[in-house]
DNA sequence: GGAGATTCGGCAAAAACTTGCCAATTTCAG
DNA sequence: CTGAAATTGGCAAGTTTTTGCCGAATCTCC
């Protein structure tokens, strides 16, 4: 249904897939989107100080470009905002990067409104204000690619493999190892090799077959 | 970690999976558990005049023991309890049917409870009074697989997924589509042959390979 | 500008997987 | 208990995938 396999060529349309970093190798930032300036400079001089790389933006638009420019492992949003609130923004986030870990955080999450952002794939819904010292826990938790970070890679993986013949879905899904890999590496063959522990040689093979391209992946 | 492979045997410590009915095959029952009976025979009751076969239990224990016993491919539990809370008792359900969709609802729930629950794999969180309606709505997306359901799964095989290299990881996952079809159709190789649009003779090749027993499938 | 590291891809042998055919077993409804 | 339906497994031919080897093209860091 998403793929047409002829043979020997898996033609897929552009996947895209952004995955937490892999500690020791040279990291991304976290973005933190909140319409209250206040708070957010405050949160985000608390993680600077802790060690992370920030990136702040007060509005959903700013947000996304940040999201494509920037190499972004993690996403920290209000839910309450004028114009395009959280969960939008979150939709918007996953069609870009459909992997990347989003936190919510709100002051007046209702019951309904966690269900959604979890089922949108939040990793986790924080009540405001924010405690600064949970808020790190639950990033490097992320980071640590525990938990959230799975999911979160399920859910937009899923989106391939519903429906689909076994063949097509084992295909998928070894693509999506790949690329997952080839994320957290920027595109190092040589880290991917070792993390997947396969042979070279096969794994430019199945790179070529499943129309995998080292660098148009973001 | 988990699958000691060697060469052309993969064992496996026995994997337990469930999953949603596939809609026209014969169905199972869904398991309602709340310690307030009056509320849980109107549910019960309402469920069952739109069509599901209902089972019940007031406490944590009878509630497993029919997980156990009975064919359930949904289950929707009150969160406060005495003893054994909804949350215990998700996670001991989770051990024995690590698919099987779990709806909680509750009167006072916390964002954390939300949070806590869905991160559990919970399908969905539902406030107390329940509206019928609702919860029947709910009960139908879950019956037809869709998105809890994938949810669902996704935590179970993560569960085996992470940090193996990629050969094993890819055989995993071809268990457990097998698996998961398998149970879907309650060991009907037929249906399985069908579903995943797999040659006949490849799929008892991998089975055997896999180390897939159809029987001891619960 | 150049040496060493990294990545790529052609080729061909080896290994692994898929599948049709056929017969044996098992399961299930009468 | 009996026959049809469902499921299995041995064999062997046909395909696909995996890999080692080698040389070429790039990239990276003095």
């Amino acid at each position: 249904m998403f793929y047409s396999l002829s043979r020997h060529k898996l033609l897929s349309p552009d996947s895209e897939f952004a995955g937490s970093t892999d500690s020791n190798d040279e990291q991304g930032a976290v973005l933190i989107l909140d319409d209250d300036i206040d708070v957010l400079a405050a949160n985000a001089r608390f993680l600077r100080v802790s060690g992370y790389q920030v990136i702040v933006a007060n509005n959903a638009r700013t947000a996304l470009e940040e999201l494509q420019d920037s190499l972004i492992v993690a996403v920290v949003t209000d839910l309450r905002m004028p114009d395009m609130d959280g969960m939008e923004f979150a939709r918007a986030a996953r069609t870009c990067k459909p992997l990347v870990p989003i936190v919510f955080f709100s002051a007046y999450g209702s019951v309904p409104d966690v269900v959604a952002a979890m089922q949108l794939g939040a990793v986790d819904f924080l009540e405001k204000p924010v405690d600064p010292q949970l808020l790190l826990q639950r990033l490097d938790d992320i980071c640590s690619v525990q938990q959230g970070g799975v999911i979160q890679q399920r859910i937009a993986f899923d989106a391939v493999t519903v429906e689909t013949p076994f063949r097509q879905r084992v295909l998928a899904y070894e693509k999506f190892l790949i690329e997952t890999s080839l994320r957290n590496h920027q595109g190092k063959i040589r880290a991917v090799l070792k993390e997947l522990n396969i042979n070279r040689r096969t794994l430019n093979e199945k790179m070529t077959r499943l129309g995998i391209n080292r660098d148009s992946l973001s």
